[in-house]
DNA sequence: AAGGTATATTCAATAGTTCGCATATGTGCA
DNA sequence: TGCACATATGCGAACTATTGAATATACCTT
């Protein structure tokens, strides 16, 4: 029927494609992890936890919730999250 | 359990997230393409898909068979199939 | 062997990604 | 207000990916 937006996908797929991205992802399908729980995890700096999670928010892949002084990521696209559950259930 | 690879997943993720190799690959889906066809389908020349396939061959994502004179491609890696029949289902 | 068809490889130019470092912004609290 | 903590942004250098053009290889047919 509809035709595929290729372009749309890779976009998609690419901004997954790297491994602090894919770990803190991941992180997210389980909890609504703050940036410092991020940094710990991911063993990276904070700058590039933030990078990474610019790209991600600019795609419109995660989103925000403050608490207090904290922002809380959780994953938005669904159909990220179910590739995501595919690829690490 | 065991310790994510997230390395490997991403190498492979970021072998998939590419338009041309995305149409190729869904492509292989459904039947099993020579190199023309793919060139006609995904409407790049023929070098340019011989090099993305190489990149996938390399990856052991893909594999090709010949059948007289023409490579005729299929999917080899059991992981892909389900994050491609996912994303494209 | 020669020519044709199918596919692969190489190289170089260009474009895009990643990351460290420095710095900026925003919020809460004394 | 001022300080501390949490997060974001800007910039530049190093690295990686993408592509076109030219060329190479491989097989089939005559």
């Amino acid at each position: 029927m509809s035709t595929i937006d290729y372009d749309n996908y890779a976009r998609i797929m690419k901004a997954i494609a790297h491994p602090t991205r894919l770990k803190i992802l991941n992180l997210m399908r389980k909890e609504c992890p703050c940036v410092k729980k991020m940094e710990s995890v991911a063993e990276a700096s904070q700058p590039n936890i933030s990078q990474h999670l610019s790209l991600l928010r600019n795609l419109g892949i995660v989103e925000a919730e403050r608490e207090g002084n904290l922002h809380c990521y959780q994953i938005k696209d669904q159909n990220v999250k179910i590739i995501l559950d595919t690829l690490f259930e």
